[in-house]
RNA sequence: CGGGGCGUAGCGCAGCCCGGUAGCGCGCCUGCUUUGGGAGCAGGAUGUCGGAGGUUCAAAUCCUCUCGCCCCGACCA
């Protein structure tokens, strides 16, 4: 295509709204404009890009057996109640009424829907395995949208869903959409590490996330120096202390600590080690509050907290809450004496002696505080969240910390929306079943956002082959006849040779245009100029590294098809 | 939801404190020259100064309300 007569609005100056190299990237290279918080235009080289992805993803869905069809964006509030999350989806699912007064939402995701059509047209085992997708436009509405793609309201994403039998069944669709999940991210580019995941909102009972590894990742990723193990910081499993304490008993004494709130002024004040101090800090879940205990150098893990309460969330309580649960105001909470809520405590707080707590009373703690013997623990569970240097949970190795970007998340759900919703097939003795679900999604322009993270430089994108809005950047520096006439000769042969070619023939200076290309991020530039052709030759500059070679003009289709074959594993 | 910041030409910004009727750079349009890493000269167009209300002879500027956007946080006692 020809750029003098594509939208290509590249701007020289960073934007102000943008502070993410993905988010910076794709506004100048004139891929996306926004038009409301988290909602935005694609223009056409952007959208180029997305069709690209989406091409990856079908091809490797179709290689795995799962048929694409297209749910609708608005669906019906009674299906959205028929399952609960109607009312458990929250704020973020965007709801409306029609002219007739009826409620409806915008999909933020689709088991709904896909149930609902699977009980009605599916009624044999012989009809499974079944598996659904889509690519299509979901809406959430996020608390705090940023980033450009990267967390939008409005964001296109695939979602697939899974029918079996039973749970050998699923566990194979599961497995199949976790290995073309694998090569759908290799494919795109992407370096990239699939973890064990929390199952947040969608429920079930397994799950994985791909984690693109970058800086700018929202998620924390949490994997092992030397076994496989890997996990979302939500999920990741802290291992109980080996050691254990066998210091001998002190008793208890209470201590003022004026004005010392926190670990560190607590700790400092009385000189122990925050190992040695052990917090308590009350949460709401609903209507009830729990104390929990953890030690000081550690943090909760709300995840694993509520998961364990069985909510779907928790909150800290506030000041007001702290100060009617314990007397005292926040700060000086501890188990002794604690009345009213559960206490619940991290399993290192279980083998310690002689610990630090909260005294329930204003500027005092007590120090030599001992489980059992001053206090009780109604459980001990895993509460905290994995530090650097852990050891793992399973397997070799110390556990270490990373950003990552979730670009996909393949959930085992069982059968938590066919029993809500009654989808049931007949098996081979003509019994009803319950049909064992998984659903798995990817977010597309996030894809698109992570690969400009993991491949930019300080000039712009450098975008891996496979997903490139073009091929070949012909770029003309002169306006020559002479010139033109040899890029309007290349031109088709390159097409004609399979190579998508974005040809830059407006009658900008040469500086414009190299520095555009290199914004763009092309993976191969083809220079064709006055200079170059008085020698004899164009010139071929890979984005990738910036390596330029020289070549006649003749040889030019065939030295990228080999250079192509570097650089487009789909050609290998 | 809480805190902070910002809304002035397509983009990046100045002007605001101290009121006097809007400016700079880039981009855009025309012409000439130039033409291999963001050209030069000359001429030109473009703003309801986010919106509403108020104070004033006079408001981008002061006051009140409101909308939008960006960033951080959402309580670790």
């Amino acid at each position: 295509m020809k750029m003098s007569q594509l939208l290509i609005p590249t701007l020289r100056d960073d934007p102000g709204e943008a502070e993410t190299v993905s988010h910076r990237l794709m506004l100048r290279a004139g891929l996306i404009r926004k038009v409301a918080a988290g909602i935005y235009t694609y223009l056409p080289l952007g959208l180029r890009v997305i069709r690209k992805i989406e091409q990856i993803i079908r091809e490797e869905m179709n290689r795995a057996g799962a048929q694409e069809l297209l749910m609708p964006i608005a669906s019906p509030a009674e299906l959205w109640k028929e399952t609960a999350r109607w009312d458990y989806y929250g704020k973020e699912l965007l709801r409306f009424k029609d002219r007739h007064e009826r409620d409806f939402c915008l999909g933020p995701t689709h088991e709904e829907v896909i149930t609902d059509l699977f009980r009605r047209e599916v009624r044999s085992y012989r009809q499974l395995p079944l598996n659904f997708y889509q690519i299509q436009t979901k809406f959430r509405d996020e608390i705090r949208p940023r980033f450009g793609l990267m967390r939008g309201r409005e964001f296109i994403m695939k979602d697939a869903y899974s029918f079996d039998l039973d749970e050998a069944g699923a566990k194979v669709s599961y497995q199949n959409m976790y290995d073309a999940y694998t090569r759908i991210f290799t494919r795109c580019g992407l370096t990239f590490r699939p973890v064990e995941a929390d199952t947040g909102l969608i429920g079930g009972d397994v799950s994985h996330e791909f984690m693109v590894l970058a800086e700018t990742g929202e998620a924390t990723v949490v994997y092992s120096t030397e076994g496989s193990y890997a996990a979302n910081l939500e999920r990741a499993e802290a291992c109980p202390p080996t050691e254990a304490d066998t210091s001998a008993l002190l008793p208890l004494t209470a201590v003022e600590t004026p004005q010392r709130r926190t670990v560190e002024e607590v700790t400092a004040f009385l000189r122990v080690s925050s190992r040695q101090l052990v917090k308590t800090l009350l949460y709401r879940s609903g209507t009830e509050s729990v104390a929990v205990l953890i030690r000081g150098d550690h943090e909760v893990n709300e995840v694993k907290l509520a998961r364990l309460l069985q909510v779907t969330d928790v909150t800290l309580a506030d000041p007001d809450t702290v100060q009617r649960l314990t007397g005292c105001p926040p700060g000086f909470a501890g188990p002794i004496g604690l009345q009213q809520v559960r206490i619940l405590a991290d399993r290192a707080v279980e083998g310690i002696k002689n610990v630090v707590v909260g005294a329930n009373k204003a500027d005092t703690h007590y120090q030599n505080a001992n489980v059992g013997r001053d206090f009780s623990v109604e459980q001990f569970a895993d509460l905290r969240n994995v530090q650097a240097g852990d050891p793992s949970s399973r397997g070799p190795g110390v556990l270490t910390l990373a950003k990552g970007i979730e670009v996909g998340q393949v959930f085992l759900l069982g059968t938590k929306y066919s029993q809500k919703m009654n989808a049931t097939i007949l098996d081979e003795q003509g019994k009803e079943r319950l049909a064992i679900m998984g659903c798995y999604g990817i977010g597309v322009g996030r894809t698109a956002a992570a690969a400009i993270e993991q491949h930019h430089d300080d000039k712009g994108i450098i975008w891996p082959f496979p997903i490139a809005p073009f091929h070949v950047h012909l770029l003309t520096v002169s306006q020559s006849e002479k010139t033109t006439e040899t890029a309007a000769r290349l031109y088709p042969e390159l097409e004609n040779a399979g190579f998508e070619v974005l040809w830059d023939d407006r009658p900008d200076r040469a500086g414009v245009k190299f520095n555009d290309a290199d914004l763009i991020g092309i993976p191969f530039q083809v220079v064709i100029g006055d200079k170059g052709l008085a020698d004899g030759i164009v010139e071929i500059k890979i984005r990738k590294g910036g390596l330029k070679s020289r070549i006649a003009p003749h040889d030019l289709v065939d030295h990228l098809k080999t250079l192509r074959l570097e650089h487009d594993p789909s050609v290998r």
